[in-house]
DNA sequence: ACAGCGATACTACAGCTGTAGAAGGAAGGG
DNA sequence: CCCTTCCTTCTACAGCTGTAGTATCGCTGT
């Protein structure tokens, strides 16, 4: 993929993030690169070829993102630790949250465009990733089930991030990026990783 | 608002979860609608009107299916059981993936939308019955923070529907209705209260 | 220098969408 | 019986969107 069609995929997703699926078009694309009307049209001829573009450069990146973040051999001295892989979780919250924000949002909603259009649901699965390390993560945690406890834990996670980008009203949300931001999510890691294991020990 | 104003609604709702925010036009909603062109334009002036009124609609009659669904003193004889309220939880989520699965879709396709329209935010809260429903829960299973817990607990039952919908693949899916999803949504309603309870007592 | 070529930029146009206003028609009061 | 009023349906139209075709530019090798 060339340099020109990863500039205009990133500018889609921002428009997504604060437009919507609905503000999606090409001219909205072209406004947002700061290029010339029309180059998105020619890089991406149909609006199909526009989503598919932006949900692959989702992927990429956010395969890259998880990928930096090793949350399990961290650090790798140490038998693992409910603590430190819930902050592990919290640090990737944040960023989803913070400087990830438009990255998010626009993955939530070509998630729930996937509903009618499953070819994007593959691309959006990033390869397996994230629930390949949830079962890692839970497997090392002790799990006797990780297909399934890691499965609960992704959608804990993703639930804790949509809620706080989407959902509830503000009262429990600080800002992303602050220290009481990660104290809040290291807690709420702790709350979602304490109930998938719940099975294996009474935790802490 | 009258009785053609909430046919209408209905139709938008099922045409937002089978088509997306981008397919919510005026005439396809007249079309699901099966009313002649023109009224929805009629009854909604503007698009704005339009998901406006979807939403309340939608607020109205999940609001019900929520009010009618009492959690806490179904068959009130006995003391607040965890493995009965999941119970009961898991009741409501296969609703909501099951017959309820338009709404469901519709909701968070207009949690996504209210991020840059904060006037839906208002309404999509359902008047705080969830969270006041679930701060109740936990509260009689003898949370010591139920604001805070009740929030968490919204928030996993959330990301558990949001996954089921729209994110994993069907590994873990069995129909809606069926035994094994109330089995299934069982365990996780569990797992999730689990969690949200852990720092009270080490949980079963 | 220049022909060829790929990448980029521009333009055109058909169809869709949002919106408003006019036309038609049933119900109710006088 | 007719007039008024409200509800419903129809029509018009401006602007936006998706798409494809044409023009322009800059580089490459010869």
């Amino acid at each position: 993929m060339s340099d020109r069609t990863d500039l205009l995929a990133d500018a889609a997703i921002h428009v997504v993030a604060t437009h919507g699926m609905r503000g999606l078009t090409h001219r909205a694309v072209d406004a947002r690169a700061g290029v010339p009307q029309g180059s998105t049209s020619a890089y991406f001829r149909t609006r199909k070829a526009l989503v598919e573009g932006l949900v692959r450069r989702l992927a990429d990146v956010e395969t890259a993102d998880i990928d930096a973040t090793r949350l399990t051999s961290q650090t790798s001295d140490g038998p693992p630790d409910l603590d430190r892989v819930a902050a592990g979780v919290a640090a990737l919250l944040d960023h989803w949250l913070g400087a990830g924000r438009d990255r998010s949002l626009a993955r939530f909603a070509c998630l729930l465009e996937a509903t009618h259009h499953p070819e994007l649901r593959t691309i959006l699965a990033y390869g397996d990733r994230p629930r390949a390390q949830a079962r890692e993560l839970v497997a090392a945690l002790g799990s006797t089930d990780p297909e399934r406890d890691g499965h609960d834990l992704v959608s804990f996670v993703d639930g804790l991030l949509f809620y706080r980008l989407a959902g509830g009203g503000a009262a429990h949300a600080p800002a992303p990026g602050t220290p009481e931001s990660l104290a809040e999510l290291h807690r709420a890691a702790l709350a979602a990783l304490t109930g998938v294991l719940a099975r294996r020990s009474p935790a802490r």
